[in-house]
DNA sequence: GCCGTTTTCGGCCCGACTGTTTTCAGTCG
């Protein structure tokens, strides 16, 4: 999209401007870019329909930012960037990207060494041209090739799903120590973003001391970065950097506040803040020198004037607006889920049987459990036919019987029936072919309680037919729910490209059900999408697409994902009871 | 370069830590 493409090219003249020893034009690109990254609207349709004045009202774009957005929209490239980039030929992304280089160190870098990219900057610090520069040393040349060698393994960002264990384990580890009187996961990791850069912790106590030095010895630890009274750094041999910082009790509430952010978020509360003739930041709400809040994070929202705003909202996208009117939506919460419809079980992919994966959703206390296991065409994970499916449906009528309490079920004998309620649903998740159209027939896909249809294969099609396809699988009368909807594999694999607000109009149009994919590779919708969904009315389901009885978990990470889209219990039609949803299927 | 219920000029969030200095610039979050 054009929006990321503008926002990186701001970024970077950010970055040039701050070389040439500019103070604030940088902060103005910035803020533009922030902007055209997290607004919601095209940024070629808001110039198509209004021009320069249209671009002129998004925050943070004045009369130059516009025309440097109506150049690249027509040319495709932006000439004062192009300029300044011959004024200093060097890869900008690539080096500011190495942790402990800004804009600064760059520029003497390329001055004194001719260092233009990262393979340059390489060569140099381990010929060791970098120590004995001004400015620089021992440390900061060693510190380089760390960051360098750090990027060539990982790509910087971790998939929540893939840490978080560890996170919750190390947690409790601190929760343990005597000297701890209060500890909060806070940053990227309560905001449960999709992928996390760093972790941070944070701990209320007056015995810093021995908290800091049992945290830079976890077992886990490589390297230590940072160790201060109040703040610590460390990175772990699997490559995620966690912070810690330690606040006295009485500041705990304003540190987690400021240390779960998001930055737009807290720059936006301290603003607020000053037009109150208050100040705020890690320890305190303070009017003058006297503390107003600090303890408690609810109290300082509520001084602020705001509503208390869940982690996963704070992203300066209206929730603060929305805070002071009083006016959040109460979100999703775990509990609501009442059942999973995305599950695939032995017959196709999965590792367990359905009756395994029957028992483990009662466990979760679920009072349905649909299996969806891959059809036909996806042969390589034994996807099943017409027939199949028919035999599979006489399995799940079994185990309903004999486990479970089957629906309407009139109980002539009640003593032959568990009491447990949990009912197993058959669906399948099927493939929207090349052509849009299902490779299952109707007359079977009508026997089915419900259907998932997605796309499996022909990933790179152009947009234009993509979207058909997607649009042509929904307007199928049997066809429920479109899976993991963009396709996207989360550093593996971009989304595929589709008109979403085409996609949209259809599934309003009719009625079908758009799947927030809880696996933490998929994440699909994104936070941004289930927003737009929900605005238009549109119901979603949260699924686990789980492949073993385990990963019925992963319906957490779905949870959280909807709750960062701003969705309510309403929106989500697994919160529906047995009767309602399949009445709504209906 | 952007912005305005104090401002069309004069502000732009702000504190911790490191590694280099000899009192602080650069970077980070």
């Amino acid at each position: 999209m054009k929006n990321q493409e503008l926002a990186n090219i701001f970024y970077e003249i950010a970055d040039y401007l701050t070389m040439e020893d500019e103070v604030f034009r940088p902060l103005a690109f910035k803020k533009a870019a922030v902007s055209l990254e997290t607004m919601k609207e095209n940024i070629e349709e808001i110039y198509k329909k209004g021009g320069i004045p249209a671009l002129k009202e998004i925050s943070g774009v004045g009369k130059n930012i516009a025309e440097k957005i109506e150049e690249y929209l027509k040319t495709g490239r932006i000439k004062c960037c192009e300029d300044l980039k011959k004024k200093t030929p060097i890869d900008i992304q690539e080096l500011i990207a190495v942790e402990g280089l800004g804009p600064k160190k760059i520029k003497f870098l390329y001055q004194k060494l001719k260092i233009k990219n990262l393979k340059d900057l390489e060569k140099a610090s381990k010929k060791h041209e970098i120590a004995p520069l001004f400015g620089f040393g021992e440390k900061t040349e060693k510190n380089i090739l760390q960051g360098i060698e750090f990027l060539k393994t990982s790509k910087g960002r971790f998939l929540l799903g893939e840490i978080l264990p560890l996170v919750k384990e190390i947690a409790e580890k601190l929760k343990n120590l005597k000297q701890v009187k209060k500890i909060s996961i806070a940053g990227s990791v309560r905001r449960m973003k999709e992928t996390i850069g760093d972790v941070d912790f944070l701990v209320a106590s007056n015995k810093p001391a021995q908290i800091m030095d049992f945290f830079v010895s976890l077992p886990e630890v490589i390297k230590i970065w940072s160790k201060g009274k109040t703040k610590s750094s460390i990175r772990l041999k699997n490559g995620t950097d966690m912070d810690l910082r330690i606040v006295p009790e009485k500041s705990y509430g304003a540190a987690l506040q400021y240390f779960t952010g998001s930055k737009e978020h807290n720059i936006a509360l301290r603003k607020i803040a000053m037009t109150k003739g208050l100040k705020l930041n890690e320890y305190g709400l303070f009017r003058g020198s006297v503390k107003i809040a600090g303890e408690n994070e609810k109290e300082i929202y509520k001084k602020l004037g705001l509503q208390w705003i869940p982690a996963e909202i704070r992203e300066n996208q209206g929730e603060i607006e929305m805070a002071q009117k009083n006016n959040l939506p109460k979100l999703i919460e775990q509990n609501d889920i009442k059942g999973d419809l995305h599950c695939h079980s032995n017959w196709s992919d999965g590792e367990n049987t359905i009756e395994e994966i029957a028992k483990q959703a009662v466990s979760q206390g679920y009072e349905y459990i649909g299996i969806s296991d891959h059809t036909k065409f996806l042969k390589i994970a034994n996807g099943l036919d017409e027939k199949k499916l028919a035999q599979q449906k006489k399995e799940i009528d079994k185990i309903n019987v004999k486990c479970f309490t089957p629906l309407d079920a009139k109980l002539s004998n009640g003593a032959r029936m568990s009491n447990v309620k949990c009912r197993i649903l058959q669906g399948c998740e099927a493939n929207i072919l090349k052509d849009g159209s299902i490779d299952i027939k109707n007359e079977t896909l009508k026997k089915l309680d419900f259907v998932i249809a997605g796309v499996h294969s022909s990933f790179k099609m152009p947009k234009e037919q993509m979207t058909e396809r997607i649009i042509k699988a929904m307007q199928n009368p049997f066809v429920d729910i479109i899976s993991h909807l963009t396709g996207r594999l989360l550093k593996h694999r971009e989304e595929y490209e589709i008109d979403f607000d085409k996609i949209l109009a259809c599934a309003k149009e009719t009625g079908t059900i758009l799947e927030i994919n809880a696996n933490p590779y998929r994440l699909d919708l994104n936070a941004q999408n289930i927003r737009k969904t929900k605005e238009m009315g549109i119901k979603m389901i949260i699924s686990s697409d789980s492949h073993h009885k385990e990963q019925l978990n992963f319906i957490e990470f779905g949870v959280s994902q909807a709750r960062r889209g701003w969705a309510e219990k309403k929106d989500i039609v697994n919160t529906f009871s047995l009767k309602k949803l399949l009445d709504f299927l209906k």
